[in-house]
This record gives structure tokens, C-alpha cells and sequence, in this order.
DNA sequence: TCTAAATTTTAGTCTTGTCTAATTTTATTT
DNA sequence: AAATAAAATTAGACAAGACTAAAATTTAGA
């Protein structure tokens, strides 16, 4: 088994990867870990000798497959967690992110099957972000950013990109949430703000809103 | 906050304090922690600059009013969260212990005051323990041990004493349940087994079966 | 009471994961 | 292509928590 601290890095990892395809940085891996690059390049050290990366020196660092499984895994368990702690408890969606940190790390593969089922199998989080089935698999969403929609286009809003508690309670108060229509019906060239149709509601938001709003278009 | 390794010891002491009122010894503890005596010591005198326990060196350690609290929280989430498993995740009383031992650690204090009403603030663990309220308080059983009844006297099951699988697992295969009516039909004076009528079957116990199982008399 | 045994503590070491400061490698600029 | 800047690594240190071996203290026995 993995300490919480080589379950934390191959997590960190394997977001980055989505951004830095030629493996990811010391020092955007030291960010997102809020560390030190030293500390970082000890840990791809470690993690390379159990052969979960693939490392070579300052050539930045990718998952293995087995890393990979590994930060699946524990991803999976972070976000069933976010949906027992919304659906069950009542926590609300800005609320979650803190203890799913703690209880992804709970070792018990009966616990993480017994949740699964207790909660029906959920495909998304609160966040909109896929969870990984007991496999691994998980459906890659074809949802694309709200910015990117068109004047006239419409769609549902399916998800998050920026799940800080800021931006989550400015969803809140502004009662944007997921499962909405939405319809653009300006956008200023000058600065990407748009005016938009949520569930009836008109409002206008800013590139910095929409940029973090994932759309499933029709 | 204090670390996993301080809760695990605080809760220990606390357990222990029922058998060594005048400070636990070092060695029970190292015993108890499956750790060596030299590494108790230095923990205590952790604990002890943290005023978590009261200790002065070779007379043995009592927890402070401060490392009770902080004991009794530990042991709160660790029952609630076997109730949970027990309840909604379909695990035998005989499986949760280790996953337990894992989530009684997790900090949130909402996350523990909304598993408490999620589960309908459960008095009992599923082994018959008490469950402490969020201001610490827990009713001291009104039990005794079904070793300590007589030829002829009645009572209900309603906890154990050891909790390791082995036991749990003979009550089982035997259809000992907490919540079993029990009479003491005979008991042998040479080894104080005893046959006794439950729910209706009789069965031949042996001492060490009786003096781990808590009935409460009518 | 004095000694032997048991218990407890101390001293020094190890591992994990972190840090700072210094050095090395790679990337960029002129 | 050399000089400089940026990024990454190494070296050495530290804290937490554990260990072994040795020393100190308490307890028990003769």
C-alpha cells in the first residue's frame, strides 16, 4: 500500500498531466503540492523506485500504468465520498473538498464497493466530474467550456472546472447550478463577458465565470 | 489537532485506565500499542508537555481532563462510524474494527455531527459499546457478565467484551446475537461452563465464552 | 535490609517527508 | 556561441515516531 503523502503526488500528478502531456514539471508539481521542488524531486525519487512514474532527471515525470491505477483509485474514492457527504449528509458542494482529502485515503476495498453500491453507482461527483468505476474506466466527458458557446447556442451546464469554495458560493448566490439550461444571448468582444439565459434567469458573467463552467451542448 | 499516533494512544490509555486506576503502566501500554516500552516513554512525555496526560516518570500515566475529551472524541467517531458500516454498508460486526480504526481519525467536526443524525443517534455500537454525544457524555452500562449469573436467572444480551473476529465469528456460527434472551440452565463448578437457553436453543458455553458476553438483567 | 528481577527511562540510530542553501543542468537571450 | 536566467537536483539538517541496547529506578524475595 501507498502512504497518504505517494497517494497525494500521484493525484497531483495525474491532473497535471492533462496540461503538461511531456510529463509534469517539478515545480508545477511543487505548486499544485503547495512544497518545495525539492521535496517534489525526493518524492518522484521514491515513487520511481516502486516504478508508479516514469522519471528521468529534469525531464519532468509521467504516471506508470501502475501509478496511474493507483491515482484512479483514489480518485474514485475522493469523489464517491464527495457524493455520500452531499447526498447523504447534507453537506453542500462548496463544503465537500476537505474531508473527501482525508477519506480518500481510507485503505478498505470492501468499504470503497459497499459505498458504491450504497450510493446507486453515481457516474459524477458534485462537481460534475466523472467517478471511476471499480475498474478504473470512466467516461470521458464531451462537454466543452461555456466560453467557447456561441451567440444563440444553448446547452446544460454539466460541471466545474474551478471547484474553489469562492467560485462555488458564487454559483450559489447567483443560482447557477448543474442539471441548468443555459442559452448565450451577448458576448462582448471587449472583455469575453457574456449574457446568458440560466433556467429563465438573465445574467451577465464575466470570461472568468465562464471559463470555469463546463456546457453539455444538445 | 493531534496526530493519528497521539489519538491512538490517548484512546488507549483510556481504555486501559478501567484496569489501572492508579496510571497506566508503560509496559500495558506498549503491550496494548503493539510498540515497544521505550517508544511509549517517549510518547507520554509528548503527551504529557501537550498536558493530554498527567505523568511523572515511573509511576505511570493518567489522561488529563483535556486528553479525555480528546480520547472520548476518538472513540465517538470510531463507534458511530462501526454503526454506519454495520447499517448501511452491510458489513458483519465481525469486519469493521480495521476500518474503523482508520476513520475515527478523520477531522470534521460537522462530518461527525451529521453521521450522528444520518444515523439516527445511535446510543450502541454494533458490539453493544456505548456511544459518546457531541459533549462527550455516554451512559455507563447496567450490565454484568453472563458469568456472574446464577442457575435459573434470565437476562438479554446486549454486548461483548472481546471484540477480535475469532469471537465474533463463534457467536455467530453459535446464534448469539446482541438482543438474545439468555437463561442460565446449569453451570459446572469444576470449569464454569455453563448450558444456557437462547432464544430458545440451548447450548453448552464455556468460562471463557460467559465471561465475554454482557447481558442486562431484567 | 540487601540483592535480584522486573520495569522504565535514556542515549543513540533509523525512516519518512519536509526544509534551506548550494550546485548542476537546461533554456533563453543577446 | 557565450552569458545569463530559470528550473531542477543535491547535500545536509530537522521533526515525528519508532527501534535497540544500556542505564536507572522500583519491586519483590531471601
Amino acid at each position: 500500500m501507498f502512504s497518504f503523502s505517494e497517494e497525494n503526488y500521484l493525484k497531483a500528478i495525474f491532473h497535471l498531466q492533462n496540461s503538461y502531456k511531456n510529463g509534469v514539471s517539478t515545480n508545477a508539481l511543487a505548486e499544485e503540492m503547495q512544497t518545495k521542488a525539492s521535496s517534489v524531486t525526493d518524492m518522484i525519487k521514491k515513487l520511481s523506485e516502486k516504478s508508479l512514474v516514469i522519471y528521468r532527471k529534469y525531464q519532468g515525470v509521467k504516471l506508470s500504468e501502475a501509478g496511474r491505477a493507483a491515482a484512479i483509485e483514489v480518485i474514485r474514492k475522493h469523489r464517491l465520498w464527495e457524493v455520500f457527504l452531499v447526498e447523504k449528509l447534507d453537506f453542500n458542494w462548496d463544503e465537500v473538498h476537505e474531508v473527501a482529502e482525508q477519506l480518500e485515503h481510507i485503505k478498505s476495498e470492501k468499504l470503497t464497493a459497499e459505498l458504491d453500491r450504497f450510493l446507486g453507482f453515481p457516474q459524477r461527483d458534485p462537481h460534475g466530474d466523472p467517478i471511476p468505476d471499480s475498474k478504473g474506466n470512466f467516461s470521458v466527458a464531451n462537454r466543452v467550456l461555456l466560453s467557447e458557446l456561441k451567440i444563440g447556442e444553448t446547452g446544460i451546464c454539466v460541471g466545474v472546472k474551478d471547484s474553489s469554495v469562492e467560485f462555488l458560493q458564487y454559483l450559489d448566490k447567483n443560482n447557477i447550478s448543474l442539471g441548468a439550461s443555459v442559452k448565450v444571448k451577448q458576448k462582448e468582444d471587449f472583455d469575453q463577458s457574456m449574457l446568458i439565459e440560466m433556467d429563465g434567469n438573465t445574467l451577465m458573467i464575466s470570461n472568468q465565470i465562464s471559463t470555469n463552467l463546463y456546457i453539455k451542448t444538445p
